[in-house]
DNA sequence: CCATACTAGTTGGATGTCAAAGTATCTGCA
DNA sequence: TGCAGATACTTTGACATCCAACTAGTATGG
């Protein structure tokens, strides 16, 4: 995250000085937009590893129980979870290889499709799910750093952004 | 990112389903806000490291290059080349060992503090800069996936998450 | 002058990302 | 029925992140 303390001016807005001074006009509020959007991505991940930190789990792995948790049988198959979490398969493995040698899921195979293995969430996982999750509530996700209608905002902002990358239809599922 | 294909519906949106579901209403706004933050960067990630591909260059490297390329000098201390994109020393550390290796930078004493090491920017880096920053521009920084209007309106709304996060005194340089 | 506190940068390790390539299995079609 | 193409997951390697601990050098105050 930040170097020690504040810096007395906003980098962004300097890079984007550095920008247009160069004759980059074109790109400035998009270089201005992708950066921001990098640095508050740091700045969340810094603050949501920090309130894991005492359970164990980063946030890869927390948000793959937490998928876990919110299906009917505690299990997917891991090419599932990877596109519902929109990480690379080999992230996956990675992630599933952690948790499992943690005793917090376990790999099974799939019933009837040989190719297929399932992740189980298993007893400890869910244990330790329910104490990370009121942590990240209280220490990140009431405090975003705006205000609700702001962060409404943003939501839908960045949703057209998603949209527009091809994550999902942006028809398909109105925002209310 | 993203598996094969787009998913029939808003991952995150489900998401925020799921918590209001879990009587987590408090946390939805925020933990929506943080998901989707997360998600963009890594889109637009995904697409910076295929434009600077070409050139062998990833986003930290190129970003170390184009900062030490603003400097009068061409060449800046470690340390304060962290401090300005807001990373670890660390990864200053490990970025400047890659682009010495590749032969775009260089080590140099400082003239008269003992701790210090400058890092320089050599001609070959210099040259190779050019094109990776039109690259940038022409692929991803005029094309962020939303109108400048709206691009000019997250970063505002992104500013305020950065400096309540201590980046940045906010009202040390206002916007125009 | 010296002890202490601070700064600068490195090293080792953990983490998770994705690309590329591989093996194993399944499906659909001729 | 056989095979091409697809899917599922793993492995290897490159990349960059940060934490913790370390060494070396500088600044400051008594």
């Amino acid at each position: 995250m930040s170097g020690p303390g504040a810096l007395p001016f906003d980098p962004i807005a300097e890079a984007r000085r550095q920008w247009e001074g160069h004759g980059w006009e074109d790109a400035a509020d998009g270089m201005a937009l992708v950066t921001s959007v990098i640095r508050v991505q740091q700045l969340y991940l810094a603050r949501i590893d920090a309130a894991l930190r005492p359970f164990g789990l980063s946030f890869a792995r927390y948000e793959l129980l937490t998928l876990l948790s919110f299906t009917r049988t505690g299990a997917l198959p891991l090419s599932k979870a990877g596109r519902r979490l929109q990480v690379h398969p080999a992230s996956v493995t990675n992630v599933v290889d952690r948790l499992e040698a943690d005793g917090l899921v376990r790999r099974v195979p799939h019933p009837t499709d040989g190719r297929t293995t399932l992740v189980e969430l298993l007893p400890a996982g869910r244990d330790l799910l329910a104490g990370a999750t009121a942590a990240l509530n209280a220490q990140v996700f009431t405090q975003p750093g705006v205000a609700a209608p702001d962060a409404r905002r943003l939501v839908e902002l960045l949703r057209h952004i998603r949209a527009s990358a091809g994550d999902f239809d942006i028809d398909a599922i109105p925002l209310p």
